[in-house]
DNA sequence: TTGTAAGCGTTATCAT
DNA sequence: ATGATAACGCTTACAA
């Protein structure tokens, strides 16, 4: 900037004056200034000027468990396409579901001076740690899981209401006997919610809940033998509800390894190829880029300086009706 | 900083040295820092830090067309795990495979300065803009296309062998009529690379080049399109190849709508449910994680200095058989 | 073993 | 309409 400033004949803080648009600057000046700039391929620095200004950089944290899951990846695609209108820049990590990286990625997103901070809780985590930060006024927000021992903003799925909604259509289709192929025991709160979902569409219907027909598959093998386990049942259920998409593509592979095409199947989350399938799968989709984006709309209404209290949004989910779904119960 | 030296009775340059393991530093006055730095809350600022040491920020720019496409998400996914362990940050953004967002993502991440800028060419991009960032010395590596108008380093899959491996693959099991379903034409490279590996294979076996048997899809729709249109020829083809993920979308999704179960399929790049199709799809596997950290591990050694030319970089890919490319030709 | 002074590249404040 | 000076939070170079 001074070599600009040298150059034009200027100080360093006419330069800055033109490149803000900032006071008044005669229209010469400014153009000899901006000539200077592209004569000598100039190009501000961010960090000094985000040191100087706010004492906040001009980035958003995101922390996800996992950037190759399309889920996520989603996520942070819908979180960077609601900061980037505002000038924000997105910084990434990986946790990898262990709570130890999610705390020193945490660490070094405020070392760098985040305006604000969006995290996909690891599955064991706990967030006191970061109680000081949220009193201090850094806007924090947790997504598709809520915060532990913090109170703070979140923004989830409609896990409870569309894990109904899909249990609801099996059983409008026919079926009595449904069974559940469940979500990594440790992330209780999805577990929990499509669960109870699952419950409140067999509570509504006047079925009752048994303990047999509920299992659980933390990775699509997992979710294969549990898939068989539950149809070598005495008393076997005629259709599937399949808690997350790793459930479901276990499910999938599992009925199709067994030439099951009779069970009826209903999974949460869509699938890439779910139309593609034999019989095409019916899906209770979330909306990846639509959390994304509230969770950063949030914290940026916050950065506004927003200062109600903690709020949960609820995305809501859509039930895509494809064929699985659809099967009547074998009789 | 000053606070803390405020508060132990010493000079913030103390506190620097205790923090960086720098320099003698009394015991006693160690102990009294830390404790001093854990009573206040005191956080290092890694923008004064990175502005003041090295004038570049702790940081790796990458930009990608796309965040939420499972290809990309697990290559920054790879860039992330190969540059934290030497202390990096990943900042991302997408270009939704225009030119102009990759440019103005490309000015931010400039004006930031990265450490070194990891780029997945925009379709119809342009990079000598990048000419002067190079001669000075920041490492930028181009990912999964080459620059254009720039000689630059550059990370690849192995497009052409690996085209040419899935082909010979059908031929070896007695097809002689083989459709190639294609990548989007504006992404050039890559589907010149993997039709010059269709081609490599023909004349491997000794068949002839029929301009007719060559599709173009570069949409799941387009490609499903593209896959009737070959069908329906008086000569049909009675393999395809599909020269990436949502052409090999397309093509199965109207292989099965058209019940049509007899036609071999290969396809470029492997998808999540591969396994539960019916036939299950043989790929050719690309490994994006892979990818992701050899772009990482070649931008950091030219932050380590490496001043050697700028080189090409093939990842090698993987024939992942499954069933669909093992069908018979129909009689 | 610790401190002092200067400076990284900006911008805020107050003058001129 | 422009400039001078100080300051943001840290580290380097040199002293003490």
């Amino acid at each position: 900037m001074t070599d600009v400033a040298r150059e034009v004949g200027v100080t360093a803080k006419t330069v800055s004056r033109v490149l803000n648009d900032e006071g008044p600057v005669a229209v010469e000046t400014r153009e000899r200034v901006l000539a200077a700039v592209t004569k000598l391929g100039y190009r501000p620095n961010l960090m000094a000027r985000n040191m100087r200004v706010g004492a906040r950089d001009a980035t958003v944290g995101l922390v996800v468990p996992e950037l190759g899951n399309p889920f996520y990846g989603t996520v942070a695609g819908g979180v960077e396409g609601a900061v980037r209108p505002r000038g924000l820049t997105l910084i990434v990590g990986s946790s990898g579901e262990t709570a130890g990286h999610e705390q020193s990625l945490i660490a070094t997103f405020l070392a760098r001076r985040v305006s604000a901070l969006i995290v996909v809780p690891a599955a064991a985590g706990d967030h006191r740690h970061l109680r000081s930060e949220r009193v201090a006024g850094l806007p924090i927000v947790f997504l598709d899981r809520p915060a532990v021992g913090l109170t703070a903003d979140c923004v989830v799925s409609a896990n409870r209401d569309g894990a109904r909604a899909g249990v609801s259509h099996l059983i409008a289709h026919g079926h009595r006997r449904i069974g559940f192929v469940g979500d990594l025991p440790a992330a209780l709160y999805t577990r929990r919610e499509r669960l109870q979902g699952y419950r409140d569409a067999l509570d509504l219907a006047g079925l009752p809940f048994e303990r047999a027909l509920v299992e659980t598959g933390h990775d699509p093998e997992a979710a294969g033998r549990a898939t068989m386990r539950l149809l070598a049942l005495a008393d076997p259920p005629t259709a599937l509800f399949a808690g997350n998409n790793l459930a479901s593509m276990g499910v999938v592979v599992a009925l199709s390894r067994a030439g099951r095409k009779d069970v009826a199947l209903v999974g949460f989350d869509d699938l890439p190829l779910a139309e593609a399938l034999d019989p095409p799968l019916t899906v209770v989709a979330q909306d990846p880029a639509a959390v994304g984006a509230a969770a950063a709309e949030l914290a940026l209404s916050r950065l506004d300086g927003d200062r109600s209290r903690a709020r949960r949004t609820l995305v809501p989910t859509r039930l895509i009706t494809r064929g699985s779904g659809e099967l009547p119960p074998r009789t």
